[in-house]
DNA sequence: ATAGAAGTTAAAGTTAACTTTAAGTCAAGC
DNA sequence: GCTTGACTTAAAGTTAACTTTAACTTCTAT
């Protein structure tokens, strides 16, 4: 059982929050999560880790990497449980970025399908070969470039 | 300069395709692209990998794994370069791919959105912490819950 | 003939996000 | 007293997609 009321132990809060406990000791490391020790220096988790592990699984789940969400996270309080206004801050903060990954993955697929039929592949040409113009060609149209057979 | 008309040293290839020669030995060791061997057992790509290494970078592009270009390139023969008719079959399909990620992405997001203000969080009901609702539960409406406050 | 650029192979290194393993500690139940 | 289960740490393993390094060999130009 539980060390306390609040605190709970490894193995507790892997189960509840539903990640492994190898997880929550690699969170450890990497700052995300923090635990204080009992007992024969075995962790003891405040009930506010849960949704801070839960905060992780959702930011994962939205595509950013363990750093960025450190990063995210380091603006809450280790030791209280994140509000709603915390919540809050981050998700709108995450929306925007999950908005500006769909822009681009829609101006790719335009691309792409503006791409189709044309059969270009020029190396030199076709804008979905040059990652650099990725920014500044998304949204400048399509090309129908036919390949000069030389330049492939 | 090249061994012939149609075929280039992998130097050249690196070069004109926009890869680390690096790159193109782990393509060919992943049988993506093939080489033969003149005197001295230096690779000698046809032409044609040009293109195939094209299409490699662009299906990258879209986020596939080389073991899923592999696949679509095993459709393609090795020693011709693609034509026009190739590339529209490998679009066509990418484009599908790119349009259920984009979905999915969508879907995400309205989630998120309905999300922000809820505050909810809870483990065990927010649609946003259950990956495998996530199919199920993509495009199923908003929910706001309320987490009960002992259960997470 | 010889320097230097370009190639070759096998193996190890890199980053992310963890898991697995090894070896040992600790508390509870019988 | 002893087995069992949960826990601890450090280190190695895993997958993807390459890059880097080491130790040579071959080609090209002078």
């Amino acid at each position: 059982m539980g060390v306390s009321k609040d605190y709970l132990s490894i193995g507790e809060t892997a189960k509840r929050a539903g990640v492994a406990t190898s997880a929550l000791r690699f969170y450890e490391t990497k700052g995300l999560i923090q635990s204080t020790r009992g007992i024969g220096n075995q962790r003891a988790y405040h009930r506010s880790v849960l949704r801070r592990v839960s905060l992780i699984k959702v930011a994962q789940t939205l595509g950013l990497s363990l750093r960025e969400i450190q990063s995210a996270l380091a603006a809450l309080p280790a030791q209280r449980t994140p509000t709603a206004r915390d919540w809050q801050k981050l998700s709108k903060q995450w929306r925007g970025d999950l908005d500006r990954r769909i822009t681009e993955l829609q101006a790719l697929r335009d691309q792409l399908t503006s791409c189709i039929g044309c059969g270009c592949l020029s190396l030199k040409k076709c804008a979905l070969y040059n990652p650099q113009d990725k920014a500044a060609s998304l949204g400048a149209g399509p090309r129908f470039l036919m390949g000069d057979g030389d330049d492939d």
